[in-house]
DNA sequence: GGCCCCCCTG
DNA sequence: CAGGGGGGCC
């Protein structure tokens, strides 16, 4: 299907439902298939997502950091670029400014599950998720449009 | 049952 | 990323 506008999305959402989803592809006709797919999809985003937001989260504990007030995550940072690179490879869209904040959020709350010791519990993460998950943004209308990735000119 | 999430693999 | 398993919630 379409890959690429859906690692796209994930910029506004990253816990989409089916119910969104098949509004924002609108040129897709649904089944029980390509939608366990599609919102397979969005799970396999948030494990890469998290897993990179782990291990920048021990690193800045390693390094001595102290308060997540100190973390910041700047759109030109190591950790922001290879998250932009996994979902909006040759640059697609300008990443909003939203998803850098909820980058930066995340990174703090890793931080202080892991500087806290919170990390020796069996599910520490889950409430990470929750947080998370309460960021969603609604979708930009562009997304509706069905040949809006061809005017891209991405393949 | 259906839908969704996470976890772990390959 | 796809598959498969386990568990939670209608």
């Amino acid at each position: 299907m379409h890959l690429r506008k859906a690692k796209l999305m994930f910029f506004y959402t990253r816990y989409p439902n089916s119910g969104i989803l098949k509004i924002y592809f609108p040129d897709v006709s649904f089944n029980k298939n390509n939608t366990a797919q599609l919102v397979k999809w969005f799970s396999n985003f948030r494990e890469f997502y998290y897993i990179q937001m782990e291990k920048y989260a021990r690193q800045a504990v390693a390094d001595g950091c102290s308060s997540a007030d100190e973390l910041t995550v700047a759109r030109d940072s190591e950790l922001y670029r290879h998250l932009n690179l996994h979902y909006n490879r040759n640059n697609q869209i300008e990443s909003p400014e939203s998803f850098r904040m909820v980058v930066e959020q995340t990174l703090r709350e890793f931080f202080r599950a892991i500087y806290n010791k919170r990390d020796i519990e069996s599910s520490w993460k889950k409430a990470i998720y929750k947080v998370i998950a309460r960021m969603d943004e609604p979708l930009p209308d562009f997304f509706k449009s069905a040949n809006w990735m061809e005017q891209l000119g991405e393949v």
